[in-house]
DNA sequence: AGATTTTCTTGACAATTGTCCAAGAAAGTC
DNA sequence: GACTTTCTTGGACAATTGTCAAGAAAATCT
């Protein structure tokens, strides 16, 4: 009955919001190896369970493909950090978490966060792509903004940075790192964490 | 006899590197108005006195032109701020001029700056991107570093940051300030002045 | 001035790219 | 089962791209 049950439930799955789904995970897949400049729609579809055709039926244009991919590591990215935040007890243990946190994701999901910074960069010159891209950004800024703050509440004392300043200053951190890292240096990560772990504290006003 | 002399010193100058010279500085141009990912090679010669094929009479392949671009940027920027250095008579002093520079590049040359981070970041996707890349982020990371420990010095204070941390944190804000400048955001310029006249006193030692 | 060398132009070539679309298969509906 | 709708495939198309070779033009040498 189980199993019956499965194939009327599936039925009743929107079919096509599944389909971009799954096209979109290849696409972001693809272009995370890539990169933007050298993926094609064909390089997607090859690396896909579909045709390169499929990509023309679910998607008006590359561009329209690209953007849900914007949309989709955003939705992956957005709770990045919450357990963090949740779990905190201390001023100290956030850091620690925070800077530690940044350091795994720069090692387990490098290729996904050089794509980020490269479609980012390719808002500069893309007019179509700004909006979704600036989107995300101020997402990630909030994101990180939750850590600062919460860090300023548990330390019982205000944060002296406005979260643009502070998104950018990890950011900046973080995007160093990620290139260290993936140009083979052993010392990134930790560097990472060292940066992180020093710079939160400067956040505070004494 | 000024112009006779003019004419046997122009005779001996060397016309390949000249000419080299002249095709990357076109190529950077169109490269920074393009992006990496939408400029083919007969767009820098449209962009250029001379057609097509001269690029590959004079550079191997594409890569070796991005390359030669890549340090010809490096000797553009390598004395951005050595003025500012040269000049500083206090802490103070040189901490607005810092702000005040950042901002002033950040708006004058956005273009070239939005370059360097797309081509910084398809190092990330091309290994023979990386070598020359890392090489001007040193560079980069050098200069900032001059006017941080110049910053130091003039305050009589030691730094806190390692020059790699103190590079990313101001690389950071000013990368913010690049997407939220070109992006059309009106209080772009001056968020970064305050962020960085913020930031580096918290680089001190107390 | 003629011969030789260097520089430059042009078009060809093969491969790639985004887009479009017709044919047929698969799924859904009556 | 017949009919309709949706989905998939893969080829066509025009444009683009990096590369290369032939030949023209310019510069240099004798």
């Amino acid at each position: 009955m189980t199993e019956l049950t499965d194939r009327i439930s599936r039925r009743q799955v929107d079919k096509f919001a599944e389909r971009r789904a799954q096209l979109a995970t290849s696409a972001l897949r693809t272009l995370s190896e890539l990169g933007y400049a050298r993926t094609s729609l064909r390089e997607i579809a090859q690396n896909s369970a579909f045709s390169h055709g499929v990509l023309h039926y679910y998607f008006r244009d590359k561009v329209e493909l690209i953007m849900y991919c914007v949309k989709l590591y955003k939705a992956e990215c957005v709770t990045r950090y919450d357990q963090i935040v949740a779990t905190a007890q201390s001023a100290d243990q956030l850091c620690v978490d925070f800077s530690q946190a940044l350091a795994t994701t720069c090692d387990e999901d490098g290729t996904m966060h050089r794509l980020w910074y490269d479609l980012r960069n390719q808002a500069l010159f893309e007019e179509s792509f700004r909006e979704d891209v600036l989107e995300i950004d101020k997402t990630l800024e909030l994101m990180i903004w939750r850590i600062v703050s919460t860090y300023g509440d548990l330390a019982g004392q205000p944060i002296a940075a406005s979260p643009s300043t502070a998104y950018a200053l990890f950011d900046g951190l973080f995007q160093q790192a990620l290139l260290r890292h993936l140009s083979g240096e052993p010392k990134a990560l930790d560097n990472l964490r060292e940066g992180v772990e020093k710079t939160l504290p400067k956040l505070l006003i004494p």
